[in-house]
RNA sequence: GUCCCCAUCGUCUAGAGGCCUAGGACACCUCCCUUUCACGGAGGCGACCGGGGUUCGAAUCCCCGUGGGGACGCCA
């Protein structure tokens, strides 16, 4: 059987880091298996679901380069097909109507509770044979409930979490239909993974409760019954649940803060899977190792220290082309410009090595394009008054030399050896005045990519 | 409360009864490199939740406990 997986978000927010690595996974099983994946949109909550929601959605799926093969198709669409379902099921008695109010069921609820029991459907207007139903009170429009059988245990063999068995009497007559004839989502998903021929259901595990439900229903309309791959969920840095108000962001958030898609993935991908040892690996090759027998069933907690090191990894791979491209983008919204000279590449090249993310890599570098200002406590430190008459006779031979990193660092030394001085105590001085910090790369390489004329200006302007 | 799930270094994980004196990675510490900060290199610290079984042998299997999480909507 060709391997159908999908992900079916629903559209009431973000696509945040957990709905991320759900739809990596299901994107990833269908690639290794040589199967399609397909992109669902469960937007049957009419007050929650946005278009927004949806844009960023598809957004985040874009800048990760999960493609789909099928879809987006919406559930709100598909309302007939499911109407049709429903009121197939009403005629074969696998669902019935229910007029029991909101309030009277909220009192149910309450009782059940007060007394321990597991709060359910007390099955008032379920059809039995020989029973006899309420007389149907005027002024209610019904839901629609499937007959869940209340004998018998259902079972499947969880692909993440092996087999799990829940017991028929565990379960209520839930509603398949609100009051308003829409569809609900344990039914919406369970027509359309159906329909669309899904193979592999691979989900977050706050769904591993539906997935009795769902066989049940899938069994009453006669349907094959997918596999399930129930994934655990994804702590925070501080090892507490995300949500809304604590700390889950959107994955393009991470593209504003400075990550590479490349660490994004390879991070997630590495989070409650793994394959042996291996730590670094692009998707083609994740695709080819891909497999649900090495997902962990337990929670992962986010590690972005983890994530920062992958994003210095790739930061350094990545090319010089695409580096440049996307440093220049940075710095625009820094309000730098990037000028001709020096090379951004040249730049890049000096200084990817030494960072993490892309923000702090523009903002390292933006000093080649906009003046620097330097911290009165560096300058008092570094530039000393004893050093400035050293620094005027580096001048002086910087004026004359031919302007290449090597002849910069023997210019130095030179006046270094002549003070007897220690490197640093000329080098330093020079990174203050010509990046504005005490940190950088050779400073002799500095000033060579930097140019003769603007090194020379910043200088002098640092020289009484 | 009821049901379901989970449990190896601080974190992500390897581990399918002997290969485990428990391996790798991030972080941390030390040293080396060095022109500052990084990068890089070499070392180091550091874990099988507890108790019972089963077995010649258990991190691995079973049971109980403890701890964590999830679900109990006319949300998805």
């Amino acid at each position: 059987m060709n391997v159908r997986t999908r992900f079916a978000p629903s559209p009431t927010g973000f696509l945040h880091i957990g709905g991320a690595r759900t739809a990596l996974f299901s994107w990833a099983y269908a690639k290794k298996n040589a199967g399609r994946f397909i992109l669902r949109i469960e937007d049957t909550d009419v007050e929650r679901s946005t278009p927004e929601a949806v844009q960023a959605i598809l957004d985040g799926m874009h800048w990760l380069g999960l493609d789909y093969d099928e879809g987006p198709f919406y559930q709100m669409q598909r309302m007939d097909t499911y109407k049709k379902v429903i009121q197939g099921m009403l005629d074969k008695g696998a669902a019935y109507y229910c007029y029991s109010s909101k309030d009277e069921l909220e009192v149910l609820r309450e009782s059940q509770m007060q007394q321990g029991l597991k709060p359910r459907y007390d099955g008032k207007w379920r059809p039995e044979s020989g029973k006899n139903l309420p007389a149907i009170p005027a002024n209610i429009s019904p839901v629609v409930r499937f007959k869940n059988p209340q004998t018998g245990v259902v079972a499947w063999d969880d692909l993440v979490k092996g087999r799990i068995e829940i017991a028929n009497s565990e379960l209520d007559d839930l509603i398949i239909a609100r009051a308003d004839g829409t569809p609900t989502y344990n039914f919406c998903v369970v027509v359309d993974d159906f329909e669309m021929g899904i193979t592999q259901v691979i989900r977050g595990d706050d769904h591993v409760n539906n997935t009795p439900r769902q066989i049940n229903m899938l069994n009453a309309l006669g349907a094959t019954v997918p596999q399930y791959a129930h994934l655990s969920m994804i702590l925070g840095d501080d090892g507490q649940k995300l949500s809304k108000r604590h700390g889950a962001v959107s994955v393009m958030q991470y593209h504003e803060d400075g990550y590479l898609k490349e660490a994004v993935l390879n991070y997630l991908a590495r989070l409650g899977w793994s394959h042996g040892d291996a730590e670094i690996f692009n998707m083609q090759q994740f695709c080819e190792w891909f497999d649900l027998d090495h997902i962990t069933p337990s929670a992962a907690q986010f590690n972005t220290e983890k994530l920062n090191w992958l994003n210095a990894h790739y930061i350094k791979e990545s090319s010089l082309d695409a580096l440049s491209a996307d440093i220049t983008n940075r710095l625009a919204k820094m309000s730098v410009k990037v000028a001709a000279s020096p090379d951004l590449k040249a730049v890049l090249n000096l200084y990817r090595e030494r960072a993490n993310n892309l923000n702090q890599l523009a903002a390292d570098i933006a000093y080649f394009y906009a003046l620097p200002e330097a911290s009165a406590a560096d300058v008092e430190k570094h530039i000393t008054a004893e050093i400035q008459p050293v620094i005027k006779a580096l001048v002086e031979k910087l004026l004359t030399i031919e302007w290449t990193a090597e002849a910069i660092h023997h210019a130095i030394n030179t006046v270094v050896t002549e003070n007897q001085l220690k490197f640093p105590k000329v080098a330093m001085p020079l990174r203050v005045m010509l990046t504005g910090i005490a940190q950088s790369p050779s400073i002799d390489q500095v000033m060579a990519l930097l140019g003769q004329k603007e090194t020379l200006v910043r200088i002098n302007s640092y020289l009484a």
